[in-house]
DNA sequence: CTTAGGG
DNA sequence: CCCTAAG
């Protein structure tokens, strides 16, 4: 009771402080600028960082209902956080954070993120969610306000960083850039952005976060091909200027009375300057804008013209995100339970759900969507079911123009694609983001490494590839269950079957026979998780045109012939012709023993239907 | 869930 | 790898 805690309204969930330390009120925005994938020390900061958007103050009341803070409190975290910023240059470290810091270090306190997300996730109600949005609103321009004066000093610097600080700290490269140019082409002046405020950015996190959100927020969406045009600092925010200066000669009163005129509600605030500027904010109509006029485009916060129906469009979009939220979420503690329950991996990777919910969860792709009539864009991870079913929805639209409507009426009155949503959610698995898959260095190394060490390390001796299994077991033990907490954005990382694997493959056909895929991966495939019988198969399948593509003819050929062949033919990857010459024949093995001998041979392994032909009498 | 096959 | 059909 009477505990304030910053609620994320506009993405992940997993951004709850756990400690609400500080007794009063805590209150903090942060733009999300999806973090890449980072090395360990760099996902606090990450996390920090990728926090979507939005934060808005809410009480908890004893029930666990979220009420939202009134004025006074808002006001009041609103001095905690210039305090805070202050404080910023000289102690650095930000209180907010430090909950998370040792959550991060200790892997057992995760799960207070999660209980706390999902509880307060769960109980959101349409209500609760018009309060939100409409805190969202006040609150974006206001921080951007903050912002804005203390950024004025050193406007020009802070300018060119504000957009790039993020990910150019979080990770030396910038893979996404691309992407953005490609995107977002006007914007590359800013990207061109030296890194060195990077310096900064510890401290400076938050505030940047701050400012990427609300610049864009009500500047004007026309200036998008200027630096300024994202960056509040170096352009004049006409607007709330002229709020201050009609606002200036009044007193507290009048601002009060100016309040409640233009927010149709008393507020027993006192502090002038909060007055001014929620006065301001009202007066200017900002507030309409900030959820849905910009979007997240891969790191950047871009522009996006709105101006229909804004604040329905934001609902419809916190309605969905949040529902989106509770069921990503509890998925996804499912699996993280799973994992850590019984699977093989190591310790290690039992905190990376965890983790990766934060880093991943928003991963700010942005797709058009028509959402409730409106085209708007969303971040990529708030939806669940892509791909086919939107196909099949377009398709029944386009063909049964007549018959959609009714249809849509019963089963998603409001928003359509709530339902589609919903009906996606035992599917999460398929969500893919086919248009921008946001590069993780750390994942392809480890894969490219891992697999230059089995290829050239060792071919042919087991042993060496038992080392190499166990290694890749860690490894990809780790790096399985990343994919799968990724929001089921990603698609499965592609793993480059390493010659051990491919040996316990072609061994594994041999023993078992080829088409037992399930029972080979069972027990050849036993440390490597991550193969499922279809990997196999598909695997298999490509060793075995690979072996009759290579050369039908010199079965009898000398290896190192074969080899100088086909390493010359595939450099990149050198599947050592022995192993292709044995696949073929096992190939011819199984075909017959398929045909002719098959029955024997696996009747002879697996023992269990060995009476089959016999059972007709029974 | 497992296989097989197409994409 | 993904997806799906089929058992």
């Amino acid at each position: 009771m009477g505990t304030v805690v910053d609620i994320q309204v506009d993405g992940e969930k997993e951004s709850e402080e756990s400690d609400f330390g500080k007794a009063g009120v805590e209150f903090s925005m942060r733009t999300a600028v999806d973090g890449e994938k980072g090395t360990e020390e760099s996902d606090f900061r990450k996390i920090v960082a990728s926090d979507p958007v939005v934060y808005q103050l809410v009480r908890v009341e004893g029930d666990g209902r979220l009420v939202p803070a009134t004025d006074d409190e808002v006001m009041e975290v609103e001095h905690l956080l210039e305090e805070d910023k202050s404080g910023l240059a000289s102690d650095g470290d930000k209180k907010h954070f430090d909950g998370r810091v040792s959550n991060e270090g200790l892997p057992s306190k995760k799960s207070d993120f999660e209980g706390l997300s999902q509880s307060e996730n769960t109980e959101v109600d349409s209500q609760e969610l018009n309060a939100r949005l409409e805190y969202i609103e006040v609150m974006l321009p206001k921080v951007k306000q903050e912002e804005r004066l203390r950024m004025s000093p050193e406007s020009a610097n802070h300018s060119t960083k504000c957009m790039d600080v993020n990910h150019q700290t979080f990770d030396g490269r910038d893979e996404t850039q691309a992407c953005k140019d490609k995107l977002q082409p006007e914007n590359t002046s800013m990207e061109t952005a030296p890194s060195s405020m990077a310096l900064n950015d510890r401290q400076g996190v938050q505030l940047e976060s701050a400012e990427t959100c609300s610049g864009p927020t009500n500047q004007a969406v026309t200036s998008s091909s200027t630096v300024s045009g994202t960056c509040t600092s170096s352009m004049p925010d006409f607007s709330i200027l002229k709020g201050d200066i009609c606002l200036d000669n009044l007193s507290i009163r009048e601002l009060q009375e100016a309040f409640r005129a233009t927010f149709g509600r008393q507020t027993s605030v006192k502090d002038k300057l909060w007055l001014k500027r929620r006065i301001t904010m009202g007066l200017t109509n900002s507030c309409d804008v900030p959820t849905s006029n910009f979007v997240m485009k891969d790191n950047k916060i871009v522009l996006k013209e709105v101006k229909e129906e804004p604040i329905q469009v934001a609902k419809a979009y916190i309605e969905e995100l949040s529902e989106f939220e509770t069921r990503e979420c509890s998925a996804r503690l499912l699996s993280s339970v799973k994992n850590s329950g019984h699977d093989q991996s190591s310790p290690k990777s039992r905190i990376r759900p965890v983790r990766d919910i934060g880093s991943r969860g928003p991963s700010f792709s942005t797709r058009q969507d028509s959402l409730g009539g409106f085209g708007i864009q969303v971040p990529y991870v708030s939806r669940v079911r892509r791909g086919r079913p939107r196909k099949n929805f377009v398709t029944l639209m386009n063909y049964h123009p007549g018959g959609i409507g009714p249809n849509l009426v019963k089963t998603a009155p409001g928003i359509p694609a709530l339902q589609q949503n919903s009906e996606g959610g035992s599917r999460v698995r398929k969500a893919r983001t086919p248009p921008m898959l946001i590069p993780q260095p750390n994942f392809v190394d480890e894969g490219e490494k891992r697999d230059a060490e089995t290829i050239y390390g060792d071919d042919e001796h087991d042993l060496g590839l038992e080392e190499f299994d166990a290694s890749g077991d860690n490894t990809d033990g780790n790096a399985n269950t990343e994919p799968a907490s990724k929001c089921g954005v990603r698609r499965k990382h592609h793993r480059a079957w390493t010659l051990g694997e491919v040996l316990k493959l072609v061994e594994g056909v041999a023993r078992y026979g080829a088409g037992r895929w399930s029972e080979i991966r069972r027990l050849a495939f036993a440390s490597y998780s991550y193969r499922t019988s279809v990997d196999l198969k598909d695997k298999w399948r490509n060793l075995l045109r690979a072996s009759l593509a290579q050369d039908p003819t010199d079965e009898g050929v000398g290896p190192l012939a074969t080899l100088a062949k086909n390493s010359r033919k595939h450099a990149s990857v050198p599947i050592p012709t022995p192993i292709l010459s044995r696949v073929r024949e096992l190939a011819e093995m199984n075909s017959q023993t398929c045909t002719e001998l098959g029955p024997s041979k696996i009747t002879g392994h697996g023992g269990r239907n060995v009476q089959e032909k016999g059972s007709g009498f029974l």
